[in-house]
DNA sequence: CTACACCTTCCCATCATGGGAAGGTCAAGA
DNA sequence: TCTTGACCTTCCCATGATGGGAAGGTGTAG
């Protein structure tokens, strides 16, 4: 099938799969004699292990690793839970990294009238690095 | 003062603030005769303005019209609360996201065993797209 | 025969950041 | 004074994953 089809059948953008396969991901697809990519349910179902590993926000580093233990049957399971779970974790960090840049926000968002005057807390605390963001200057915001 | 001295001042490093510089979110520094840029207190208090930005997560075109709100001294807070308002929204969508990803992954770690034997449930589910991944398989897996 | 949809390769853009080269400048020490 | 090392300058390239789009070839249906 033309690379076109193959990109309906597994979810993956014809530009993705022609990326995949110049960065080395994925191996050359057999050209036909007009040159065009030939795919077969195979290559297809690689595309699909492809995309959802993506949608678990897998690297392509860590994709090529984990589709090298899909293809050989013998790997040891433990060397799939290592590559997950390291992904894990960085997910996790990048998530607690998130949720303490949102809960500032939410303070200062929290914390600004978001009326027409010009008093306004987020701009302090860009400005001044946070001092002192409640007391003092909420004393009943006038 | 020399660029690398506002950048130790700031926080900001001298490469992206020439970078800054480039794109328009700075006003061109002056420079000396030996074409040195020249750096004052105030822009040092703009660049520290920036990098606590960032460190929220504000892309450089949210910088630029928080700069621009910052330095209107008569701009209406709403302005400035829209603008970090959407911002958290942003967050606050792409943690849910990674969370929907995290807790996926959580699953799949803690299903495989991890060991010498080839059975890997999350190599399973990145195959076949999450076929039943409990129950059926999960008969006390051997 | 003519559209039109598809394929090919190649280049460019994103976003924020850094690395590094090639070359100019300055200050301190021998 | 000369050297050395730490600065500064500009310019180009790389990241990671994805898409846009151009220029040109191919295939198919009317």
């Amino acid at each position: 099938m033309n690379i076109g089809e193959a990109a309906a059948a597994s979810g993956v953008s014809a530009k993705m799969i022609r990326h995949y396969e110049a960065i080395g991901l994925l191996r050359p697809a057999p050209r036909r004699e007009n040159s065009y990519r030939d795919y077969g349910g195979h290559d297809v179902h690689e595309l699909r292990f492809i995309g959802r590993a993506r949608k678990l926000g897998f690297s392509i580093d860590e994709i090529a690793a984990l589709l090298a233990l899909w293809r050989d049957k013998k790997r040891p399971s433990r060397e799939v839970k290592r590559v997950a779970a390291a992904h894990l974790a960085d997910i996790e960090t990048r998530i607690a990294e998130m949720q303490s840049m949102a809960a500032s926000l939410r303070d200062l968002v929290g914390a600004c009238r978001g009326d027409d005057r010009a008093e306004c807390p987020i701009l302090n605390d860009l400005e001044g690095g946070a001092k002192r963001p409640d007391s003092a200057r909420r004393r009943r915001l006038m």
